[in-house]
RNA sequence: GCGCCCGUAGCUCAACGGAUAGAGCAUCUGACUACGGAUCAGAAGGUUUGGGGUUCGAAUCCCUACGGGCGCGCCA
């Protein structure tokens, strides 16, 4: 019996299919393998609509609504089907035998956990790189955006069913390294900053972690105290930046150190396999990649004339090394600041032999700003740079700071303000996905103080019929909205989805909860019925959904609140 | 100059080429002796920056003008 959107596009292809044996219906390109169905935005609609009358009307040789009216004629017959309308200017609007859909809360409560998780990726090995911030500072704004998507997407990559490993590229090795140690000692000394240095307050703590971790080492000859403090100040640098991310719940499967990327040998191999492919050349005493065949904008240098490596010589290195290791594709995210990488990033992976739109996707995103009492807020009052992640986290709270970034697409520039983002209320988004969470916690045990027991939804203990009401069938539509949500978002990596439907579905959740005839709990006297134990069941998934989508952004899912 | 992104309600933003463009904030009006009122019901607010085009249908795709952000190194 079709209850999920799948499934009544199954059924509608199947109509189709039968239509054309028939011979009533001549498709020459034959019957598309799924159609387009989902919940109508206006009530009235029914409880689905479908536009393949109108996709199909052209190649069909005839007009929306006379389609629509043979397809429709024979959709009614089918299960679980209660009524199709041709609507407007071609849409069938299906409603679906009331009470028959319940079922979907009993198997979303048996999935658990696993309900949202598809398929639909399988196979597929991702390698999600992001942030990738120089270890010369602290995490700051500019790279919390990027914490919040690169975690949520490969969380919902990997719930589409792709195997992922998240990366963090370390730019251990260059002249800023040698900066960030001057710019230290110099702190230790009481000198200026030396030029292209690092300042601000964080120089300074680090100078006293640093002399603190290695006593004497500001008293090393020159040429052995800067490779001292620079290997020292890395590490503490590093680890904070580690700290900073596993307290914002980011998790990273793999540190990549651009050094060991040297150090295995992989750049002159990297240089070797350009050479063999034909796309290196020598001008000026540089080498330089041929990018242009591949429509970067220009040349791009591997090798300056001083015999140093550039940046981009590494990048590609690390690039087919990403390969080498098994991954299908990966993912770069990128700031704005950078999107004028793309195009010698593509034409890179071009030039070794890939097709980038198979292999590569760059996501580039927009720069945020936050807005404190009107201003701007950009500096940092501890560490005299930029505004740091930990001071944002601990102004505003993990959660509200990655549900706010997490609930907007990368392309859209943002401006948050930090008033409405902290307010604890359910004007503020967050809040209310994570109290529609706690009030079905607080249902649950409610349930249980009066000795409910979670029916066993295999058997016939679980009456779905029983939520046949009106707004019984909106939730649980909702609810089965979910893994097409998920998948969706895995496929166009856009996180935010999921936030949005959330807000949606706790929307539909708080208007059930607050139609009388949906009660779960028997009112006064009442004994307790099978309807109140189908609507535990249906509390139960609601649960399970906002907690399931939740986790996939990395925002917990509270008790209480 | 060239390139990329953006322009939607007073503000912050949604909307796989779909039906009457939606939320939240702010403004206004209602609903608490029954599961958490951190809720719900309703009002008001729009020429989707302007102008062309593509088609059954355009905020969405194409062209163009305007406005804003960012980028264009043998830097890292």
């Amino acid at each position: 019996m079709p209850v999920t959107p799948e499934q009544l596009s199954a059924t509608v292809v199947g109509t189709l299919e039968a239509l054309v044996e028939e011979g009533a219906l001549a498709l020459p390109d034959g019957v598309p393998a799924t159609v387009t169905v989902e919940r109508p935005r206006q009530k009235g609609h029914g409880d689905y609509a479908t536009n393949v009358a109108l996709q199909l009307a052209k190649k069909a040789g005839t007009n929306p609504r006379a389609l629509g009216e043979l397809i429709a004629a024979r959709l009614t017959e089918a299960d679980g089907i209660g009524g199709v309308e041709i609507a407007g200017p071609g849409f069938l609007n299906i409603s679906v035998e009331a009470g028959a859909q319940g079922r979907l809360a009993g198997e979303i409560v048996a999935a658990g956990a696993a309900y949202g998780r598809t398929d639909t990726l399988a196979g597929q090995r991702i390698n999600v790189e992001f942030i990738s911030a120089n270890p010369t500072g602290p995490l700051h704004l500019g790279h919390t955006r990027w914490a919040v998507l690169g975690d949520a997407i490969g969380r919902v990559l990997t719930a589409a069913g792709a195997e992922v490993t998240r990366e963090f590229y370390i730019n251990d090795r260059g002249v800023q390294m040698n900066n960030f140690a001057a710019s230290i000692i110099a702190a230790a000394l009481g000198e200026p900053t030396p030029e292209n240095g690092y300042a601000g307050g964080y120089i300074d703590d680090l100078a006293k972690a640093v002399g603190a971790a290695s006593p004497g080492i500001f008293e090393l000859p020159a040429e052995e105290r800067l490779a001292a403090v620079r290997a020292r100040g890395y590490e503490i640098q590093l680890q904070e930046q580690q700290d900073q991310l596993a307290m914002f719940n980011t998790h990273f499967d793999v540190w990549f150190s651009e050094l060991s990327l040297h150090e295995s040998g992989s750049v002159p191999d990297t240089l070797a396999r350009l050479k063999e492919l034909g796309h290196v050349f020598e001008d000026g005493g540089a080498l330089w990649m041929r990018t242009t065949d591949f429509g970067d904008d220009k040349d791009r240098v591997l090798i300056k004339s001083d015999g140093e490596l550039t940046y981009f010589a590494s990048d590609t290195a690390y690039y087919l090394n990403k390969r080498e290791r098994g991954f299908d594709r990966c993912l770069y995210l990128l700031g704005a600041d950078h999107h004028g990488y793309v195009g010698r990033l593509k034409a890179m992976a071009s030039c070794v032999g890939d097709d980038p739109a198979q292999t590569l996707d760059v996501l580039i995103g927009q720069l945020v700003k936050i807005y404190r009492d009107g201003a701007e807020l950009k500096l940092s009052k501890r560490a005299g740079t930029i505004v740091t992640l930990n001071e944002l986290a601990e102004e505003i709270g993990v959660d509200a700071l990655r549900y706010s970034l997490a609930r907007y697409p990368a392309d859209s520039p943002l401006t948050l303000d930090v008033a409405e983002i902290t307010k604890a209320s359910n004007d503020n988004p967050v809040y209310y996905v994570q109290y529609a969470h706690a009030r079905t916690c607080r249902m649950i045990e409610n349930a249980r103080d009066l000795g409910m027991a979670l029916p066993d939804v295999t058997t016939g203990e679980f009456d779905p019929s029983l939520l046949g009401h009106e707004r019984d069938g909106d939730l649980v539509r909702a609810l089965a909205d979910f893994p097409r949500v998920v998948a969706s978002a895995a496929e166009l990596r856009e996180p935010h989805r999921i936030a949005r439907y959330l807000e949606d579905t706790a929307s539909v959740f708080n208007k059930w909860y607050d139609t009388k005839e949906c009660r779960m709990l028997p009112q006064g006297d009442e004994p307790v019925g099978p309807a109140n134990l189908a609507r535990l069941v249906l509390v139960v998934a609601v649960q399970t959904v906002i907690a399931n989508g939740l986790d996939l952004l990395g925002v917990s899912a509270p008790e209480r609140m």
